[in-house]
DNA sequence: AAACCGGGGTG
DNA sequence: CACCCAGGTTT
């Protein structure tokens, strides 16, 4: 660092205060649960996504102890549509550890954040520096990309591990709690709004006199190649819906895709789908109608959601027989208490708009 | 259509 | 330590 100048976290405060983000939900408070609630909602999703959720979230699960009694079910419900599903199962199962084995009482440093399932580095970090103004540094892709850029770190200096220990040497010895938070905000901002993948906006950062990246003195390595991306084989999901709306969900495995909610059987391949047709045929279940099938996309996986509508005159326990069926794990569902249920994107998004509404047509 | 991203699990 | 995975959204 060059004499005479702010130091970087001096200048990163200073920055943060005057041009950082000051409306989201969950700043402004140093609330553990609610700290630690949009910590990992911003794991693996945009700000803005969060945003819809969070403060619903909160208005159903309002402190630790509800969250903590609340079945598992009701909180995958509630993080419906968010993705990566395993952290509402590890966000429960903390919450579970914080009543049962801290008497309610949130951890309050670093390592006992990151004894959490579901709390990594770069979040019990970030709730340490926010909540308890603890002098460690945060390391996610946004500060990742500032710190390299600045520091010009390449090769093994750019490992993360690397990186974070720069990071830590960069903070001051002993913060004042409250400039620690608006330091660990201030990192966040600068990589979302100025310091961004492409044209960043190096005209407002507070870090350009001695960024090695502006000075052009160590040009940001280029992105390591990425492996061309795997597409597994696509999935068809048969959606059986009965005359009276009623529609067979049943519970996914509790690790992969869609851990533990509610879906539609999954058939592999096209075979599947020729040997559901063939089933239909001669159970009780028949098929009255085919509605056209809805695409949905994963990164490594292509979906084809099914909707049959069924004329079913077997008991209401059983399932239609067809491969992929595990009726010890399913059940018919009206519309409105599947909606209460976790389930994946896709099917939430059929059954909130146009949905089952079609049944009757057929019938009257 | 490809890329993104942090925690957790595995090799 | 290095790699692999999940999944709604952006580019």
């Amino acid at each position: 660092m060059s004499a005479g100048q702010p130091s970087f976290f001096e200048r990163l405060v200073a920055w943060q205060r005057a041009c950082g983000r000051h409306d989201l939900p969950w700043q402004g408070t140093r609330d553990p649960y609610r700290v630690w609630l949009s910590e990992i909602m911003l794991q693996q999703t945009q700000v803005a996504t969060v945003r819809r959720y969070y403060e619903a979230f909160l208005a159903r699960f309002a402190d630790v102890q509800a969250l903590a009694r609340a079945p598992l079910d009701e909180v995958l419900a509630a993080w419906s549509g968010l993705g990566y599903y395993r952290r509402a199962r590890l966000l429960h199962a903390a919450a579970r550890q914080v009543v049962e084995r801290l008497g309610g009482r949130f951890p309050h440093d670093f390592d006992g954040w990151r004894a959490l399932p579901g709390v990594g580095d770069s979040t019990a970090a970030a709730i340490a520096a926010f909540c308890h103004g603890q002098p460690v540094s945060i390391l996610d892709g946004n500060v990742r990309r500032v710190l390299q850029r600045w520091s010009g770190a390449a090769g093994a200096e750019a490992t993360p591990r690397a990186l974070w220990r720069r990071a830590q040497a960069l903070l001051p010895p002993q913060p004042p709690a409250e400039a620690m938070a608006a330091y660990t905000q201030g990192l966040m901002d600068l990589g979302a709004t100025v310091c961004t993948p492409r044209q960043p906006r190096c005209p407002a950062c507070p870090l350009r006199a001695d960024c090695a990246a502006h000075a052009g003195a160590a040009p940001l390595a280029s992105a390591p190649p990425r492996r061309a991306a795997r597409r597994a084989e696509a999935w068809w999901l048969p959606l059986w819906v009965r005359a009276d709306g009623a529609l067979w969900l049943q519970r996914r495995p509790a690790r992969g895709i869609w851990a533990g909610l509610w879906a539609p059987p999954v058939l592999v391949g096209t075979e599947g789908e020729q040997a559901l047709r063939a089933a239909l045929a001669t159970q009780p279940a028949q098929a009255l109608r085919w509605l056209p099938p809805l695409a949905h996309a994963l990164t490594h996986r292509d979906l084809t959601l099914h909707r049959v509508q069924l004329r079913w005159d077997g008991p209401d326990e059983a399932a239609p027989d067809g491969p992929g069926v595990q009726p010890d794990q399913g059940a018919w569902w009206t519309p409105s208490a599947a909606l209460a249920l976790g389930l994946p994107a896709p099917v939430r998004a059929w059954l909130a708009g146009a949905g089952p509404a079609s049944r009757t047509s057929s019938s009257r």
